[in-house]
DNA sequence: CTGAAAGCGCTTACAG
DNA sequence: CTGAAAGCGCTTACAG
C-alpha cells in the first residue's frame, strides 16, 4: 500500500497552498474561480498526471459509471461478439464493463449478481443460465433499484428491456430452408429444454413442419446438454444409422451443425447430396468447415451493442425520474438465411 | 438515484437504536460485543439483505479487489481462453475483473490503462497492442505503484513477470515438423513486424531452415497485418501461384493457416499431398476443418490463470512489503506439437 | 460492552 | 474569489 503515490487534491492544494474545495472547483472549471489561480491548478494537475478517484466519485455521486455483465459462457464465438459490441456502447458513453461468467449453473449466476450489487454497479446485462428457471434473484435486484436488461437467454416472465433475435422466425427459417432444397425427413438436434431460445428454435422446426404437412417424428427429435461438436457429432451417428435415416439436419448452432457434418462424412454420407445440414448463428466455423455450413444470422454484436444501450438510457433516465417503471420491452433483431454449400 | 434503496449499516443502526461503530463490528464479527446485540444485528442484516458497498471499502482500505484486463481483441478463441483462465483465478482469490479492449492501438492502449486506474485497480493484467513499441504509459502506472503482468505479446523491456510461451521454440517446432514429413521448400506467413510473439516464431521458422541446410528464401515470407482467414488465404494464392511454389506452410495462427488451406483447396492443390500446412495455437477451427490443421498447442487457458495468479500475489506482496521491487521474470509454458491430417 | 471521532477522496451549498 | 463544513459508507484506534 504504502507503495501506492496516487496524486490527491489534498496534495494538489498543499503545494499551492489552497484548499481542496479550491482545487476542486479548478478542475471542474467553475466559473467563479481567479483565472490565474485555476490554471496554476490545472497545469499542476496535468504536470502530476492527476486521476481522480472513482470510488470516492462513486461514493458521492451514488452513480459508478460501471455496469455489470453476465454471460454463461466466454469461450464462445457469439459471446464474444456480444460483448465487442456492449463494450463499443459503455466506451461512448464512458461505461466501464465488469465481466463474469455463470458457466451456466444457477448458484453461480445468483453469487455473480450478488458480487456485481457489491461492485455497485448502475446495471446489469444478462444471458441467463440455462438451468435459471425463476427470476428471485433479479427481483431482488431491481427491487434495489438496479436495472436490468437481458439479451438472448431470457426470462419470459420477468419485467424489463429484452434484446433477442425471434428464434421461432429463426428456426422455421432454416427448416423452411430444407424443405425447400427438398428435404423430406428432417431431423433437429435441438438444446436444452429450458433456454427460451432453444424452446423458440424448436417451436419454429414444428411449425415449418406443420405448415408443409411434414410427419413430426420424435426420434428425429435430440436433446443437447453442452450444445458442442461432440453431441452434434454423436446425435448425428444415432441419427443416421436408423433404418430409415433423415435427410435433412437443422442443429442448434453451428457447432452442433459442423459436428453433424463430420459425423456424415465419416459415416461416408455425402453432404448435400445425401443429407443437408444447416446449423444457427453464423459463427466462424461454419464458414471454414467444408462444405461451409448454412446457418441463420445472428448478430451479436449488434445485440451487445442494443442491450448496453438500453441499459445506459435505462441507467441515466432512473437518475432524472425515479417513478419511471421500466416495463417489458422487446427488442427484435433480424436475423437471415445464409444459404452455402451444405444445403 | 432517488429510486436505489441499498441497506446501509446506519439504517440498521437506526433500527435497532445502535450506532454504526456497533453494526461495522457486529459484521465483521469483532469479539469484544454482547453476543446477543451481535446476533440481532446480523439477523437484520441478512433479512433485509446488506450488502457492503465496495467503494466505500475501497476508499477506505485502499485496495479494490479488481483487477483490470486489456486485450488486443476478444473476439478471438485465444484471449477468450485466457480471460476464462484470469477469471478462474480471480474468482479463487474475490478479485473482480474489468476487461477492456485495445484494438490493436497504441492510443485506445493507453487510455484503457489511464481508465482502469480511474478505477484504481489493484493491478493490470496485459497483452499489448502489435502497434505498442514503447513503455511510458505503463512506467507512468507502474510509478503510481500499480502492478502489471504482461503475457502472450510482452515488452521485453519493461520490467514486470510475464507469462509466455516459448514462441522460437514453437517456430522451430512446428517448421522442423513440416520438414520432418518432407517439405523442402517452406513459406512462413508470419504475424505483423512489432510483436514479440511473432519475432520469435518467424525466428524460430529460421532457426529450423538453418538446422536442416534448407534455403531461406526471401519471396516466402508473407507478412500479415489483420493475421485473419483472408489474409491466410490471399498470401497461400500467392505463394501457391510462384512457379517454384513452396511444399510446406507454416501460418502464424490456425485462422491464417485455414485460410490457406482453403486457398489451396480452390487451386486443386492437394493438401497434405502437394503441401502441408501448419498452423499455431490449437484453436476450435483447426480442429473441424477439412483436413483437420496441423498446429503448436498454445495454453491458453493456463496463462491465464497464471498470470492472474502472480499479479494477485504481487498484489498481496505489495501490500506487506513496500520495498519489493518487482523485477522482470519470465514465466514460459510449454507448447506441445498436434499433428492432424494437413501434414 | 458501546459509542464518538477521525479519516479515506471528493463535491457542493453556504459564509465571508 | 476562497474556504470551512457536511456528507457519501465504512473501519478502527481510542474513551468511557
Amino acid at each position: 500500500m504504502s507503495k501506492k503515490k496516487r496524486i490527491t487534491q489534498k496534495m494538489i492544494a498543499q503545494e499551492l497552498g489552497l484548499t481542496v474545495t479550491t482545487v476542486s472547483k479548478a478542475l471542474k472549471d467553475y466559473p467563479d474561480l481567479n483565472a490565474n489561480t485555476k490554471k496554476k491548478i490545472q497545469d499542476l494537475a496535468r504536470k502530476w498526471h492527476y486521476i481522480p478517484d472513482s470510488h470516492s466519485l462513486a461514493l458521492r455521486n451514488q452513480q459508478t459509471q460501471t455496469i455489470g455483465l453476465i454471460v454463461p459462457e466466454i469461450v464462445h464465438f457469439f459471446f464474444s461478439n456480444v460483448i465487442k459490441g456492449i463494450l463499443h456502447s459503455a466506451e461512448e458513453k464512458g461505461y466501464q464493463l465488469i465481466i463474469t461468467v455463470s458457466r451456466n449453473d444457477r448458484k453461480l449466476e445468483e453469487r455473480q449478481l450478488e458480487l456485481l450489487y457489491t461492485q455497485q454497479v448502475d446495471g446489469v446485462l444478462i444471458s441467463i443460465s440455462n438451468e435459471t428457471m425463476d427470476s428471485n434473484h433479479f427481483q431482488l435486484l431491481k427491487n434495489q433499484g438496479v436495472p436490468i436488461v437481458m439479451f438472448d437467454k431470457v426470462l419470459q416472465d420477468f419485467e424489463c428491456k429484452k434484446v433477442l433475435i425471434d428464434d421461432f422466425k429463426g428456426g422455421e427459417m432454416a427448416t423452411q430452408h430444407l424443405i425447400d432444397r427438398g428435404c423430406q425427413r428432417i431431423a433437429h438436434i435441438r438444446g436444452p429444454l429450458a433456454p427460451s431460445n432453444a424452446i423458440g428454435r424448436y417451436q419454429g422446426y414444428l411449425q415449418a413442419l406443420a405448415k408443409n404437412n411434414l410427419p413430426i417424428k420424435e426420434e428425429f427429435v435430440k436433446v443437447c446438454s453442452q450444445v458442442n461438436y461432440d453431441e452434434g457429432y454423436s446425435f448425428a451417428q444415432e441419427l443416421l444409422q436408423m433404418p430409415n435415416p433423415p435427410d435433412g439436419i437443422f442443429a442448434i448452432t453451428d457447432q452442433v451443425g459442423v459436428g453433424a457434418l463430420r459425423a456424415a462424412q465419416d459415416l461416408g454420407v455425402k453432404v448435400p447430396e445425401d443429407l443437408k445440414i444447416i446449423g444457427f448463428s453464423n459463427s466462424q466455423i461454419g464458414q471454414v468447415s467444408n462444405p461451409p455450413l448454412s446457418t441463420i444470422h445472428q448478430p451479436g454484436y449488434e445485440i451487445g451493442k442494443t442491450a448496453a444501450r438500453l441499459l445506459i438510457d435505462e441507467i441515466s433516465l432512473a437518475e432524472n425520474s425515479p417513478q419511471m417503471d421500466n416495463l417489458t420491452e422487446n427488442y427484435i433483431l433480424s436475423t437471415k438465411l445464409i444459404s452455402r454449400a451444405s444445403t
